[in-house]
DNA sequence: CTGGACCCTCCCCCCGGGGGAGGGTCGATG
DNA sequence: CATCGACCCTCCCCCGGGGGGAGGGTCCAG
């Protein structure tokens, strides 16, 4: 039986940690004196501590933590850490895609947004629409490009669009919707022909990965105040060169259309 | 001049972090109402409500970010960017380690650790020694060898050593002192000659990367409690291959030595 | 038996926000 | 001119994963 200094010193976990841990329910003393209060641990529990070390380096939130230690069955155990891996690295690729972005806002003097104002007519499409949250659009979007593709095939007369609600941005959670140009627009599935109604857009075209976008939306919000005109309506986005076409986000371009209209 | 609603779509913050940013003295309102306390945000706001987004998405603390808008120089401000760059890649190989560690504990019966029970002499060797926080035990450590190296040069009679007080781990902060052994100890500098104590050495040798040397740690915690011994006194290493010896982490070999007596 | 090291619980603090209450302000409409 | 809904304000409490410290009990070697 180790005290809990001793274990803290086995572990190099704190005194104050191992105590978090033990009230979490992550880290039971093998004794816990019931007179006392004291807290004892048994050399057992080293290999278990390191592990709850080493997944909190890794931001594991303490609850997970507790998942993958109840998880007897070492296959399930290794698919929740997977997960997580996973997760880790899609945080790298963000962590990366800020510091590319961050490079470029801090040059001086960055060029401005080309913005030009175009007129769209009404247009009927093939569309898949749903009402989706924000960290589940990515998984939603690649589902519905798949099936508008087998839906429209090679009869696309123009790049893949989308079209998202303000409050997707705002709230987390809102309308949106991808599309495929095509003569005649097929019902399947969630298909649907739809008809994006005529707009006055505010265009400019993004390079690059999508991450950094916003950027790109900054400068379209400033031309946009710049010139009188404010938004109304969902954002409109078209795909001229996307992951399909390059597997170098730098290359791919991003047209983003702002529905506008003049004020004052 | 943009309401904060407006601006907060402009720059994809939302409200009420804006509103924090101001608080914090990150973002202030080009004009803040003093009747009704209403923000107003000027169109040239949005490329610093950028920068800032950039930043938080790299966490780096509000402070910093604030200390960052406030260097007007670009390269005084690069510099303090490039820092926090820097940071991120240390955490990323942080990241790194703590997952290939992990894959280690994770795999079913991990072998237990060799350790032999090794009785030490006493040594005079050339040793540069001080009280670090454990933040800047790597950057002192550093110094502290090339310093050993230019004054003890090619009659070093073994590998490069250090001992760490527990407290530097405990409390963060404690006496580190890393040696060469050498058959006359200059004096030179920080360089002093040291008489390291005679000791019994519970030894293992840790493979691998340092940060993942927890583990080793611990393996050898549970060979000595399970040997009814405890220890006393700093704790030893000797860096047999290390970062000067192989590009590859995966190479390095330190031996551990823990000072142990025997209980009960 | 006494001192110091060790252990206990409890409360408040940190960061970077989110949720929601309760109330004031704005501008388009009737 | 009133009204209504959208917008904005402040204030307080919540989260996770701990750290700092107060105030008090326990253990063991000298």
């Amino acid at each position: 039986m180790l005290s809990i200094g001793e274990f803290s010193r086995l572990t190099h976990l704190t005194v104050r940690t191992l105590r978090r841990y033990h009230d979490a329910g992550l880290l039971e003393p093998a004794v816990v004196d019931d007179v006392t209060g004291y807290r004892w641990y048994s050399v057992d529990q080293v290999p278990t501590a390191q592990v709850i070390h080493r997944l909190r380096e890794l931001d594991v939130p303490l609850a997970d933590v507790r998942a993958i230690l109840r998880t007897p069955d070492p296959g399930a155990r290794g698919r929740l850490v997977a997960g997580h891996l996973q997760r880790l690295e899609a945080e790298l690729d963000r962590t990366r895609a800020a510091v590319a972005s961050l490079r470029r806002l801090l040059r001086p003097d960055p060029a401005p947004v080309a913005v030009e104002l175009r007129a769209e007519p009404a247009r009927t499409v093939a569309a898949v629409s749903a009402v989706v949250d924000q960290d589940d659009v990515a998984a939603w979007f690649a589902g519905a490009v798949a099936e508008l593709v087998a839906a429209v095939g090679g009869a696309a007369t123009g790049p893949l669009g989308g079209t998202y609600d303000d409050a997707l941005f705002e709230q987390g959670r809102g309308r949106a919707l991808v599309y495929l140009p095509t003569p005649v627009p097929p019902r399947a599935g969630r298909v649907q022909p739809v008809t994006l109604p005529a707009a006055e857009l505010a265009v400019t075209t993004h390079v690059g990965d999508h991450d950094t976008a916003d950027v790109t939306y900054g400068g379209l919000g400033t031309w946009v105040v710049g010139n009188a005109m404010a938004v109304d309506g969902p954002v409109r986005e078209r795909y001229l060169v996307g992951p399909e076409d390059s597997p170098d986000p730098a290359a791919w371009r991003t047209e983003i259309g702002w529905p506008v209209f003049r004020v004052g």
